[in-house]
DNA sequence: TACTTTTGATTGGAAAAAGCTATAGCCCTG
DNA sequence: CAGGGCTATAGCTTTTTCCAATCAAAAGTA
């Protein structure tokens, strides 16, 4: 007959975090509010539930065991799940605020996000945004399994129980080395295009499938040897003289505008070959006022930016 | 003066999504083992802890709000991830036991997992599977973020704070059309391959690496136009006489020995040309001991396939 | 309309859990 | 070996959780 086994709660698991963090009973306790006693109980009462010793207790400072590291690891993902679920009253309410876990394309976020968090600080001091970055099919796949509650996007992306907030276009510019017979023209067309190489991204970027439809559009010729891990990849191998490729406006802006030597960027159709920008998110969240007020802030810091056009 | 509010509790999730499932006070109450009015307490206090409105009481059967299936999606989550923790006991100790969720690589799970299976659940009955296929580069980080337990995939792998079982070397054969001139040779070398077009996963498999440096050693054209993006689809544009590829032992023995008309498959080096297999965990996990009697299982279960070397 | 049934909310008191203070026991250090 | 710092244990108090009984509202039925 087993000895009936208390439940795990989460109040055990955050004291053991605390004792992981301060690696000391009196200190743990101290920074939960409690009695080093109460807290010796919990983790003690801890332990039998979980039948694994957590703790190794004697000389120096406390240390956990490795079964205790793992559960502490658990642990902290779930707290941050409840903290998640606290932060929803907030956040479906109407108001922006709370935790909100932004994901958001590595073609994009690292070039737009800096901007946006200022002014979001400012207008919304309460407001804290997790952001994560990967490959917009990652990123997708991502938001159904509930990793994110929101992402910053490529549009289109299909889904019927999403939604999304159009936030602008950003146009793309061709990206050329420096010494290319083409970097003397101020501007580009399709027909400059036709037997040059273009390099891209992975397919796992929804930017790939653009480039790819327009190569074809162009008679340009996409490679395939070498694709692009990253935008800063990509820009190398065109300093390189691999290939051409399309930049987004807002990388050019942050990285390469007004100071690099290695590659020169030129508009493409007068900035009318532009991408898509959008927020995405779970038509159930239910946040989605909070959303779209957060989309609206988005907008106002991209009027900064003169080649984006504003949309929504 | 906010009224001090009471934390959120794992009890009050649980109930929430019994409520969920049942739609039914009564019922909940009673799927939880506790009287009808301690659920509606519960309830209560969780909604007035959250200050949401969680369920629509009234006429009919009880509904939740979006807010409510919001929380109880999230809850879902959290419980499971208690789950997982509970479970380590088991897992932990020495035993195979609990649940341990598998990261697969999409190249080799379904073709060897369903062998597996069947043995494990006949030597370790109180051990579940969850078994995910991902390509090896997500799986990789996917471990580290604590997604997996453990990941079965190609090796090499990198990373100081991992540890490795090796289970064994899987043969890579030549796929080709079944009226390809090569189709003739019982086996296939080096010399075969100069000037052939050769297919190949996308880069976020390792198996396209060692695919790509065997096309530089022997001469072989890589094709980059078309990246399967599982073995199924490139068998198909191989048959589509787009080029040749390699296939791993397991998967030719699982989809096309002995049936498939449209490719024939070809030993290559005398099947020395070969990837290895393995298990990969966190080392601070502290399973160490169950994932090994774990890849003792699989070992086993591979030696019922003659051309896999068995390893470790 | 009046009576029953069904369903969730409320109440009051018992049981369980978690907290605190005080103190015991252990291991270092001086 | 005394004293200081550490965690564990004991005994008691407070808070939380639960149940049984009861209430109030809605819906069906005679």
């Amino acid at each position: 007959m087993p000895v009936s086994v208390p439940p795990l709660t989460l109040r055990q698991l955050r004291y053991l975090i605390a004792l992981e963090e301060t690696q000391h009973f009196r200190e743990a306790a101290e920074s939960c509010g409690i009695s080093q006693p109460s807290l010796s109980v919990q983790i003690k009462t801890l332990e039998d539930s979980l039948g694994l010793t957590l703790v190794e207790r004697g000389r120096g400072p406390v240390r956990l065991t490795l079964a205790g590291r793992e559960v502490a690891r658990r642990a902290r993902d779930i707290l941050d799940a409840t903290q998640g679920i606290m932060d929803l009253s907030v956040t479906l309410q109407s108001g922006l605020g709370g935790t909100i876990r932004l994901g958001t394309s590595a073609t994009l976020g690292p070039y737009l996000m800096p901007h946006v968090v200022g002014d979001l600080h400012r207008s919304h001091p309460d407001l804290r945004l997790y952001i994560r970055e990967a490959a917009p099919r990652d990123l997708l796949r991502e938001l159904g399994d509930g990793m994110h509650d929101l992402i910053l996007t490529q549009l289109p992306v299909s889904g019927a129980t999403l939604s999304v907030a159009r936030l602008f276009r950003e146009p793309l510019s061709v990206a050329l080395p420096a010494e290319h017979p083409l970097a003397a023209k101020d501007m580009l067309d399709n027909d400059d295009l036709s037997e040059q190489t273009i390099l891209s991204l992975s397919p796992s970027y929804t930017l790939h499938d653009q480039i790819s439809a327009l190569c074809v559009e162009t008679g340009a010729h996409l490679s395939r040897d070498y694709e692009g891990t990253s935008l800063d990849a990509l820009r190398q191998m065109v300093a390189m003289g691999m290939g051409l490729t399309f930049l987004p406006a807002l990388y050019v802006e942050s990285e390469i505008a007004g100071r690099a030597r290695d590659v020169v960027v030129r508009p493409f159709r007068g900035r009318r070959f532009s991408r898509s920008i959008g927020l995405v998110w779970r038509e159930a969240s239910g946040a989605g006022p909070a959303y779209e007020r957060l989309a609206t802030v988005i907008r106002e810091t991209a009027k900064r930016f003169p080649h984006l056009v504003i949309e929504g």
